[in-house]
DNA sequence: TCTTTATTGGCATCTTCTGCCAATTTTAGC
DNA sequence: GCTAAAATTGGCAGAAGATGCCAATAAAGA
């Protein structure tokens, strides 16, 4: 049931807790000019209409050893549609792919993909990826560099409504 | 300094607050065997490493209004080295642009750009990035279908150690 | 304007956070 | 294997935050 429409506090709210899930309801209801508790019941509401579909360390993937990032074009063979329903399962299971979308383009399927290193990718592709079903060609593009990560999602204006003493 | 190296309690604290970042400091010191005190401290100097870059929301596209997502190989005419920075710092100012990276292979940007509808996916192109300094080919692929988002990054095994009664 | 409904703010209680210290465990050297 | 030094842990206490409830306020509808 996606009802109800976002007023300016809940994007605001949507807004802090993208840039900081760990606020306490308290810095959160300060921020967005609220009192505690209607605060808590709004972020409640927006995780129960799911809005808000969980909370995530954003972790420093050098330093936890997974130093190489590839994003993977990846085509199937077509004509069998439940080839492509094995891809999809297959892939939702592993480790190594971190997000993974069905495109339009040069390739079916977007894939990206983080390893320790170029060994581990090799042994990631040849072992694990070619081996999937209906997999018919594979397109690894490296990550050189990363220009932006983890973005915040453009939400549109959380605008302070002006308000007159 | 990126000194320390994580013991299995680490990695099982940082994949806990990657699957849940909103975990209270007792639940999460239970989840991994130990009392509130140290695992309070373990995770302050993880993110003083710089182990944990942030805490964030996960938000539905579709329910805040950004229904289309776009991954766009953008190529920028070498040869001129300040103008791929240009581009860089632009890409970075974007906020339709929720990950950018160097790439090796065809393109030489890989953008992920988050946008209403392709009403609004048209207008960012033709207004905003096509006239971004340097760019010589855009190749967008949308994405027709999320089969895997915000995957964990594989942490290498946090294996419960065993013990004997 | 008068109802009816939805939302807010404050309060009381319970839980959690967080700094400090002694006790325990681990590491290193011999 | 044993001792000394260093690091880590667990518990405790005061401070801060979370959360359910209710009356008051604001918004919507007749």
């Amino acid at each position: 049931m996606p009802n109800t429409r976002l007023d300016a506090i809940d994007r605001r709210i949507l807004a802090a807790l993208q840039r900081d899930a760990r606020l306490s309801n308290v810095q959160l209801a300060e921020e967005v000019n609220l009192s505690p508790s209607p605060c808590l019941r709004r972020v409640r509401q927006l995780e129960a209409e799911g809005l808000i579909r969980g909370y995530h360390a954003e972790l420093d993937r050098g330093g936890v050893g997974l130093g190489l990032t590839v994003f993977v074009g990846v085509k199937v063979e077509r004509h069998h549609e439940a080839e492509a329903n094995a891809f999809r399962e297959a892939v939702v299971a592993l480790p190594e792919v971190i997000s993974a979308h069905l495109v339009s383009g040069e390739s079916d399927f977007l894939l990206q993909v983080v390893v320790a290193d170029l060994a581990a990718y090799e042994r990631f592709l040849t072992g694990t990826l070619l081996r999937l079903p209906g997999v018919s060609d594979i397109r690894s593009n490296f990550a050189i560099q990363s220009v932006k990560e983890h973005g915040p999602l453009p939400l549109t204006q959380p605008e302070d409504k002006g308000r007159s003493p």
